[in-house]
DNA sequence: GTCTAACTTGATTGAGCATTCAACTCAGCC
DNA sequence: GGCTGAGTTGAATGCTCAATCAAGTTAGAC
């Protein structure tokens, strides 16, 4: 009972956070939305700030059945698996007409001098997102290039996921997340193709363990 | 006299939004920092708002002599003017000890349901920033193969500078922001390699015009 | 049955906010 | 010399906000 309107509280300031910001939503409309009163909020929550904490909490600890099971289904390939995932961003922000994004980088952006407690939370939520998708580039083994660093590429899926949804929000047009995940796909393409140009060439990690003459893949 | 107090109030906006945001920033914090009183503001601007189109439509016009032209400077190739752009961001993230970013990028994400006016006056500075980039794309010709669509590889510029500010802010660590960076060189080189084996085997844009057998680069 | 502590209620507080306005200054003009 | 109006002043207004609190209710322990 207690802890049904402390997870009524959350939830209603999980989906105001993300609609309209936090600086923006009230105390009051948390209330008005979670149909509890200010005393009860209080009582589970010192203050705003411990709120914004719970709802980044609760985001850290559902990214796996929230985020990664209902993106990835039954999809095995892990290249797909990637591609997958920023394809549950684009249906959250065709859900909401380009109007809301990724939560956790809204926040991101919009706290500009947070709390530690808080810049930790977001993160260890981006943490936690480039962990997964960094899973599938490791798994995906040869056929990307071996000399591809797997945090770098999977920190910069990431980034275009964060970057592709705020044009796709100030546009109020999807096509610029599907562009921007076009060019992410070539580059996949491209680091496949010369993935397999080098095992074609014998020095593939199936055959003998020398090293590939590491492409432009990761140029500084 | 009056434009001097007009556009001490604008430059204190323009500073204030970037730093704290649009949110946080009150009137009083804009009066104290360009040492106006508030009579003078709301002569100048009807609301915070007008304040807000007032600071954009700046950004919007001096994009020319108060960024492009300071990171270019000396630099001719068009494809490391592109890089340059990006190394003008990292050093605004590294001044700012990874507090601020990008001011277009937090005030979109900051504003979640802005005002026609506002958006588009966001939308316009974010496509005259990508038109900046297409046109060394464009410049770039062809050392980049000829099959590319140079406004979706321009926008996805945008896109990795973005998510790659957002990224090192949250971690309060540039080194997000490099390897973002250097993902997106790898991209490019691999890029530039396709042009140039295209062209090597003879259907280069030198010699006779057969169309290339369009790479990876732009498969949807 | 009664005691306790967890939880709930909603009116209240005081700070900060965007905005207004009536009174003022002063440069330029006739 | 006095009129006009653009520009300035800062106290005042009314509102919303996060947070408080004293008085309640309820559930379970013994």
């Amino acid at each position: 009972m207690a802890d049904d309107t402390r997870s009524r509280i959350v939830f209603a300031a999980m989906e105001l956070f993300w609609e309209k910001g936090y600086a923006s939503t009230s105390i009051q409309d948390v209330l008005k939305r979670s149909a509890a009163n200010s005393g009860s909020l209080y009582h589970f929550f010192p203050g705003k700030q411990d709120l914004l904490l719970a709802v980044l909490q609760t985001y850290r600890s559902g990214i796996d059945e929230m985020l990664l099971r209902p993106a990835w289904g039954h999809i095995k390939d892990p290249i797909e698996r990637i591609f997958a995932l920023l394809a549950r961003y684009r249906e959250l922000v065709v859900q909401t007409e380009c109007f809301y994004g990724c939560p956790i980088g809204s926040l991101a952006l919009e706290l500009h001098e947070p709390d530690p407690a808080v810049r930790e939370l977001l993160a260890a939520n981006f943490l936690a997102w480039t962990e997964a998708v960094q899973r599938c580039i490791v798994e995906a083994g040869e056929r990307l290039p071996r000399a591809i660093n797997s945090r770098e590429l999977a920190e910069f899926v990431l980034t275009t996921m964060e970057g592709a949804v705020m044009q796709s929000r100030t546009f109020r047009d999807v096509s610029y997340f599907d562009r921007s995940v076009s060019q992410l796909r070539a580059y996949f393409d491209l680091l496949s193709a010369t993935a397999s140009a080098a095992s074609d060439r014998g020095i593939g990690p199936r055959k003998r363990r020398r090293r590939t003459r590491s492409t432009t893949a990761t140029r500084k």
